[in-house]
DNA sequence: ATATTTTATTAGATGAACCTAAATATTATA
DNA sequence: TATAATATTTAGGTTCATCTAATAAAATAT
């Protein structure tokens, strides 16, 4: 059984890595965990003990087979927590991280599992970052800013760049959220701006910065 | 700003002098908190240090007017977590302490705020235990069980004795749960049977057994 | 190719929460 | 009241996660 320390540093690590692309330094891992570099070399020491991560002194580390499962694993805790906070008890997306930070290191496979279900077995987060499922499988859906897909695309919202107070509040006022479906219905040549049909009801016109910040996914 | 350890000796101290009447010896707490008493002894200095509690050596701790408001927080928040377990997540009443002890200790007063709004606010847990307010204060209405109520009284279920499974069941198939209304109709002179009319709609007639195990509140 | 800078690791300490074993205080019993 | 039994505390040690300071390796610049 990991700690709550260790589930984190295999969390960053993973994040850092992309998924396990690339190999993590030992300064930026220190710098994500506002931590010591000293410390970070003693933690990898130790998880590297454990068979969660590969490394080599010098060499950077990088998450195991077992580690990235282990990773996976409180990511999707913490995006389906994310979930509950928004549908449930009306977060705001900037309010989400500090919360879900804690709540994903619960230990209670039956508290997820009935979470899940309560949620509707959600495969997106807030964010619009997918939900690995219980394996650890990505559904790793292409997610694209309206601005960059040609008119008569429909898809469905699964996220959101940034999130700033003012850009939230207009997406409540006008209408849209996560899983919205939204259909491009044209798209102005001088500017960029785009006229959106909102869940087959009404139409509206959206600047091309917010074009750039909405991310769509095929429905 | 209390630990996670720190906060559950409180509560310990708190329930083993019975909110604060009488103070707890050192042995009880360690088989309580499964811990050796040498560990007891260090973590009462360090508690007491912080004003936590009133200790003096050799006779025994209790909670101080600040380790009390501690510990009435921790309780608070152990109780609504475990109405959210039941009545969002389907937990069977064995279930809950075991989740509802990890997610006390969650560190979010907004979270808090908003899961007992999410709930409506409830007074009282899935086991007729109140909930403390934000100020610690408890509304200490009294329970008590369908075979000491005389007939004609109406009340509100508040909880169980015990829990066994098949108890449970039993409750789950006639329509009795936290929060039914009972109305005693009638008491069978020769062996303590009770017919009850449960939510104004059906009546049934219980055991003694049962009606020894049913609580109810004034409503 | 060597010197310098950057990055990473080891060494040694600290505090929290625990442990066992030994010592001491309190309470009960003879 | 002295002694035995019990309860409690102190002493000394462990592990986890952290720290600072010192050292070693790698990358970069001269």
């Amino acid at each position: 059984m990991l700690s709550f320390v260790e589930e984190n540093y295999l969390k960053a690590i993973y994040h850092l890595s992309e998924a396990g692309k690339r190999s993590v330094n030992t300064n930026t891992l220190a710098e994500e965990m506002k931590t010591a570099p000293a410390s970070v070399s003693d933690m990898i020491k130790r998880l590297s003990e454990k068979k969660m991560v590969d490394y080599q002194k010098y060499r950077g580390v990088n998450v195991s087979e077992k580690g990235k499962i282990q990773a996976l694993h409180v990511i999707r805790q913490h995006r389906v927590w994310k979930v509950f906070l928004v549908e449930k008890l009306n977060f705001q997306w900037d309010q989400l991280d500090e919360v879900a930070e804690q709540l994903e290191h619960i230990k209670s496979p039956l508290l997820f599992q009935r979470l899940d279900e309560f949620l509707g077995f959600p495969k997106f987060d807030p964010h619009g970052d997918p939900i690995p499922d219980e394996n650890g499988q990505l559904t790793e859906k292409r997610k694209d800013p309206i601005a960059q897909l040609p008119v008569g695309t429909a898809g469905i919202v699964v996220g959101v760049n940034g999130s700033s107070a003012s850009f939230l509040k207009y997406l409540d006022k006008v209408g849209i959220s996560i899983g919205t479906r939204l259909q491009i219905m044209d798209r102005m040549e001088f500017d960029g701006s785009v006229d959106v049909t909102i869940d087959g009801k009404k139409t509206i016109t959206i600047s091309p910065t917010v074009a750039e910040n909405i991310l769509l996914s095929e429905a």
